[in-house]
DNA sequence: GTCTGTTACTTGACATAGTCAAATCTAGTC
DNA sequence: GACTAGATTTGACTATGTCAAGTAACAGAC
């Protein structure tokens, strides 16, 4: 699984970061998987790769390449942390309430932040995050099946990842 | 401690809970304190008033006023749920990078959702939360010290509601 | 090629922020 | 006052991380 070995180590050095098996097994489950991945299932792919890997491993990796920029993480409320390789623009998300479903929404700024409130309350602002929530398009065929899409959002404790839209 | 217990016996019956000493002390708690607070110290809150109270009571009294209506979690990303009793309109927060202290943002829609995305990738949108990342006024003195509000947040571990803003 | 210092990985313990299930209690109704 | 659904309490458990110390290995110098 050497494809893409070498654009990966590049990345690493030019992120200043030494090139090592872990790291190269991250990225490319990134690059494979689903556009925004969490831990666990970061871990599982490179399971598949390279063996197993500590849970600590994960991290570690993980946090390098936060404070390095290669990849960017997001918090939807009630879901694990995600990452994902998509950096440099202002994007936001949108959460299927129903699935925890994930996708891009291209942001009109391009860059933070790209909303201004009129009132700040003193705060100095340099970020919007917008999560944007409601129906992914494959539970909005089953609404009628319990769904409230009007109320608070429900728990969203399923499995991020597994129900990963495609649609950004 | 009566002098609002009227009231929020009211607003407890009003939304169909029954009326119980840790429900009352929880609506106090909220009212009382600052205006995102977490489970831990609405907890606390309700030791110095009812004296010791069950994790799972607090848990189990903030998940049927959520139900019903009475408050709203948020969860900015890195801190534990916050609690809030401004519910009905569609206001946003502010956090800050530095010490986690939070306030709220009007918003200028009022209602849900006030940003409607050009592509929503198939997704079926009810609700746009925005949450705004930067300094708080007491923060914005102390940006000499290491502050980095350029780059990504820092870890948000600090203890939320001990350095809450009142500016909101 | 190999030596060496620094960086990264691994191991194991620990922390935080909750949830789950079952037993007990109590507010509200009759 | 008794009854009952709903609320509280108790205790165990889960998920998602972090911390610290020892070991391994990458990358540059020779």
């Amino acid at each position: 699984m050497d494809f893409a070995r070498h654009d990966f180590s590049q990345s690493l050095r030019n992120a200043g970061l030494r090139v090592t098996v872990p790291r190269l097994a991250v990225l490319t489950a990134m690059a494979e998987g689903s556009p925004h991945v969490d831990a666990d299932a970061i871990a599982e792919a490179m399971r598949a790769r390279i063996g197993d890997v500590p849970r600590q491993t994960v991290y570690n990796v993980l946090r390098a390449f936060l404070e390095a920029g290669l990849v960017r993480r997001i918090e939807p409320a009630g879901s694990r942390g995600l990452y994902e390789l998509r950096v440099g623009d202002n994007h936001h998300h949108v959460v299927c309430r129903r699935c925890g479903a994930t996708a891009d929404i291209d942001c009109v700024a391009g860059r933070a932040p790209c909303l201004e409130p009129e009132e700040t309350g003193g705060f100095l602002i340099d970020e919007a995050e917008v999560t944007f929530w409601g129906l992914c398009p494959a539970c909005r065929g089953l609404t009628s099946e319990g769904g409230d899409a009007t109320g608070r959002r429900e728990s969203a404790t399923n499995h991020i990842g597994r129900g990963e839209s495609d649609v950004g």
